[in-house]
DNA sequence: GGCAAATCTGCAGCACCTGCACTTATACAC
DNA sequence: GTGTATAAGTGCAGGTGCTGCAGATTTGCC
């Protein structure tokens, strides 16, 4: 039902970005602002983790970052958007990566690549799992904006639309194929195998191309 | 992104359902019942059709069927259940032709004549389709609830468990057939075409049978 | 008719979320 | 440094979904 495999897996680069070295200072404001939002992240998933996500209230996360409940909306849309905007930060990058790919690869190519580049799991991506795993609910929900943006992604590559059958196959395959992975490494521990990875997606992309080849046959 | 070609498409028979000849008469408590779960159903689905499910209130409902919004909750779990529950009973029924489908025959081929066995659309079901046309969200949460149950039920067509992956990348190729067929046909008109349900799905059994070939030779 | 059970209802209340006006903090120009 | 414009933070009122509870109403049955 769900996929936070991925997304726990996604995470584990999240906190290199926070650091940019590009721009000289961002002012006060800014650092104070980045760092308020920080701050809710933070408290509000060690709250979700200690006591579940639907136990905890907005007037909890509030008082636990020393906000006013008015201000985290300014920060998030959602209560749920605490939860997602750091899986939905790295969709927004798998999505870059997957528009900027070389003439020539395909995208399962690009994930095949971007999930082996992923390091292990960070303490955020444990505690997102825990919250997760204790909610199921919410894992359909993530798992929902991910196809969305797979079946985008790789309309865009077959240069059809997103209603096209091909890239609706694609994603969705690829999209059980991540939901399998979780599954089966969940009971392995903590850390995923990427060995086991590796087989899972290579039996996908296997699938894909027996299906596609019959496809073009017909 | 939604399911409601095969939602609305499945609605087409519930009709028949609610004159149930088996027993010989409910007593007229659980007529009131039933007819006040109707009535509610109704005009709810007329109004969130009219002005939308996010505009639509509890209190409109509420004021439209004659009853307290208290009572809603006691017929309903959610607002989205008033709008759901009818797919649900659908999903159930589909779920029992499987369940008792002649040994040999796949689930796709009971997919099949599920679909083809179905008649036109009725105004219920129109109605719902505009419902879910206007809001993109709700078409992602029914369809989630269809891959569920397609998962679990062609898991136990293959004998394993539904974390088997065949299972998951048939019925996410099913969902994606699905999805596609209901876009295909939304421009057509109201009725879905036979023909064109019939090639959309013959296109996804081929690309299950050239997929599921090239995951036995490897 | 009278009792028991189911149903319906109103009310209070919690939680999410929003708009708005107001205060406070930061940035920038002088 | 001072003053002003801008942005962030806050408090409040309110709408909406949903729930628990207790009492009124309706139905079933003897």
């Amino acid at each position: 039902m769900q996929n936070f495999f991925l997304c726990t897996f996604l995470l584990s680069c999240a906190e290199m970005e926070t650091i940019d070295t590009s721009v000289p200072r961002p002012g006060l404001r800014e650092r104070k602002k980045q760092q308020t939002r920080e701050t809710i992240e933070r408290v509000a998933l060690e709250l979700f983790a200690e006591r579940g996500f639907d136990e905890t209230t907005i007037a909890d996360i509030a008082e636990a970052a020393d906000v006013s409940p008015r201000t985290i909306f300014s920060y998030f849309e959602s209560k749920e958007d605490i939860l997602f905007c750091q899986e939905s930060t790295q969709f927004e990058r798998l999505e870059q990566v997957l528009e900027q790919r070389p003439a020539g690869t395909t995208t399962a190519d690009v994930l095949r690549e971007f999930l082996s580049s992923l390091g292990p799991h960070d303490e955020a991506a444990l505690l997102r799992k825990k919250v997760l795993m204790a909610n199921p609910a919410l894992g359909v929900r993530m798992r929902a904006r991910f196809e969305s943006l797979l079946t985008e992604s790789i309309a865009k590559d077959l240069g059809g639309g997103a209603d096209d059958i091909r890239s609706r196959l694609i994603a969705a395959s690829m999209n059980a194929a991540f939901t399998t992975m979780r599954e089966q490494l969940e009971a392995g521990g903590d850390a995923p195998n990427p060995e086991q990875v590796t087989q899972t997606l290579d039996e996908v992309l296997e699938f894909l191309r027996g299906g596609l080849a019959a496809l073009d046959r017909s």
